[in-house]
DNA sequence: GTTTGTATTGCAACTCATTCGCAACTGCAG
DNA sequence: CTGCAGTTGCGAATGAGTTGCAATACAAAC
């Protein structure tokens, strides 16, 4: 069980992080942390909510939203919010990637692309602003 | 009045669209298209009913929605929902390009890059994809 | 011009995703 | 163990945008 192991460990690590910043560890919050760490994909917060009640069906989705909202200030997890869809949520373990949006689909598959981060940064300048952030979605279909 | 002249050059272009299209002119939409003419900025719906009303008062915020969707379809406007804020919506007359959004001001930033078009494709094509639209937008903060 | 059939409108009620108020509950520092 | 500030569940509220419906107004045909 290589999956369940790494996704043990991550949650571990991700409550690790939240005692470290003072957040108080809740049966509601660690059932949240194993669903994210579980999840290969990026599930939205219903979905999440559904999958967190398997293990214990005593928590809320209004939980569940502001869990999410405080893992996202914490740094733990992403939130994704792709054009005409609720917002989606990963863990923050992997350094920062770009999405492709399967259009059919829905799955989303991730990437890096250095080059154009460095080209952003460069136009950012150009333009006398520093990047704080930004977002790359590419809305793709499946070539044929 | 260089701006005013070529606003309603550009309301008068997309009328031309829009009747070529089956669409029927009425006198709210000609007050709309007048207005996002007009608009150097990037404005959001409300907004945009505000500066209608101006010219129309009996224009309602439904049928500037209705409308933004029928000129979305058409290909006569472009919305950008960027993050944490309603849509924004401006001309489809420009070519494409991509946005870099001041964070203190909102105000928005238009820029075009070739190369990291190129990229988008490449990394699309890398992954079995084609790409069908994307979302590129820039964060940022003016340098000091 | 007048008629006419359908597209469009204003209004208010509705949706959907997300947030909030509040009383009851519960981690966890002491 | 206690105490209490941080959390929760519930349902009500919010904000952006959409929709049903009866009234209205385009614009094509007379």
């Amino acid at each position: 069980m290589a999956e369940s192991d790494e996704a043990g460990g991550e949650a571990a690590a991700m409550e690790e992080a939240l005692r470290s910043e003072g957040v108080r560890l809740t049966r509601q919050r660690r059932a949240i942390l194993q669903v994210l760490a579980e999840a290969a994909d990026h599930p939205d917060a219903p979905e999440l909510h559904r999958r967190v009640q398997e293990a214990d069906d005593t928590v809320s989705l209004a939980t569940v939203y502001r869990t999410l909202s405080v893992l996202e200030t914490k740094g733990v997890v992403q939130r994704h919010a792709f054009e005409g869809a609720p917002a989606r949520f990963e863990t923050a373990d992997a350094p920062h990637h770009d999405h492709i949006i399967d259009l059919d689909s829905r799955e989303v598959i991730e990437f890096t692309s250095p080059e154009i981060e460095r080209l952003q940064k460069e136009i950012a300048r150009k333009h006398g602003y520093d990047v704080v952030s930004h977002r790359l979605e590419l809305y793709c279909r499946k070539r044929r």
